[in-house]
DNA sequence: TCCATTGGAGAGTGGCACTATCTAAGTAAT
DNA sequence: ATTACTTAGATAGTGCCACTCTCCAATGGA
């Protein structure tokens, strides 16, 4: 397959894949003669990937790059690789060091993963993102004035609890290290909106239902 | 409260907050003379509302307007603002209209609100962003290839409504309409990337427990 | 009076995901 | 073997968008 090929069948115009080639967001294509290269559907596949961790994740280039670049490390393990992969996600401003809301938000977040039993995946002051985007986003609810008592939270951490072991279930149904790996980037990423978007429609399902047609 | 003063404590550019009033994201300040305003404690307050919706919801200008312009629009009942405001939240690529994918998630989606009994908020074929926006999703996930089966987003689902409950829950501890209107527009927000990052954590957590530190 | 500040408006900036153009080197059909 | 394409690769735009800068005339405080 040339670059055309890859291109009609990804539906992403040849300009874009050179631009991802060019970011190393896909490996080169098999060198076939000084200017001409041969693309597999391992290409395909993972072109596709790129295109949702940009266009679904909403994602920057670059943290693309990082993710995948963790995803395929070929010097770590399974799970590290997977949690390097994950670990490379997110977003969100950096918590400020000496913000009062941020210590009182991290604070809090300290006492969640305590009473989660989260001890595995990290340390308390842990600083991966996940944690800090954390951080910052009950941070936020603090400088606004919104509730944010632990209780709440704690109904949040369980049911994300739950979705996580949805979540592997779907994972484990792949046999082989390197399918899982790129699953659990592709469905942390992809069930994301999915996710916001049914809380969305369950709120208004239950706006109407609370407050009346 | 003149501009200086009202960028001082929001920790907003004064720049900024013309650039707000220019784009009508924020009301104009009670003119005292031809050229001074003075900017109350609302202005504060609707201020840090339209930088969370932007910064944390990472919601564009125009967006972010639309929302704010629908939750104080007076001749709506409080629960059509709450939806208004909820509806014109989100994002995302369009799902195509004749793409097979998106048809066989919109009929996936109709399933799933079907079962779940979430008739009140939206007909079936209902065209809300967070319908479509989960439309979108979902043909994604097909497209990949990765796996949507109705039974697992039934999971979400359900999920997604026992958060629905919890997030009304903290609504309803507001007393006067628009102060609940407001609510549920900021803890929609602010809460989804607390959301997402206790999903993170939780499949950290989940993955080093099955598959070993 | 004098000068810093204000609201307002228009133009400019920087970041970023592309996208267009060009070139030298193949390839394919005639 | 001539002609018309295509390719990889490099460089230079483009378009969008959230700001940010610069002016300006009119104040308001010292």
């Amino acid at each position: 397959m040339r670059l055309a090929e890859l291109s009609e069948r990804s539906g992403v115009p040849t300009a874009t894949i050179k631009y991802y080639l060019r970011e190393r967001l896909l490996p080169p294509g098999e060198r076939i003669t000084a200017t001409q290269a041969e693309y597999g559907e391992e290409h395909l596949r993972r072109l596709r990937l790129v295109r949702s961790l940009i266009q679904v994740g909403r994602m920057p280039v670059a943290t693309a790059r990082e993710v995948l670049a963790a995803a395929e490390d070929e010097s770590l393990s399974q799970n590290t690789r997977m949690g390097a992969a994950v670990w490379a996600l997110p977003h969100g401003p950096e918590p400020d060091e000496d913000d009062p809301h941020a210590a009182r938000a991290r604070a809090q977040v300290d006492t969640v993963v305590r009473r989660m039993g989260w001890s595995h995946g990290q340390e308390l002051g842990d600083t991966s993102p996940a944690y800090r985007m954390l951080v910052a986003a009950i941070a936020s609810l603090d400088r606004l004035g919104y509730p944010h008592d632990t209780e709440h939270l704690l109904v949040h951490a369980r049911l994300a609890g739950e979705l996580a072991v949805a979540d592997l279930d779907l994972v484990e149904t792949y046999d082989t290290p390197p399918e899982r790996i790129e699953a659990v980037v592709a469905l942390t990423v992809l069930y994301e909106p999915v996710l916001l978007s049914l809380r969305r429609l369950a709120q208004t399902e239950e706006s109407s239902r609370r407050f009346g047609k």
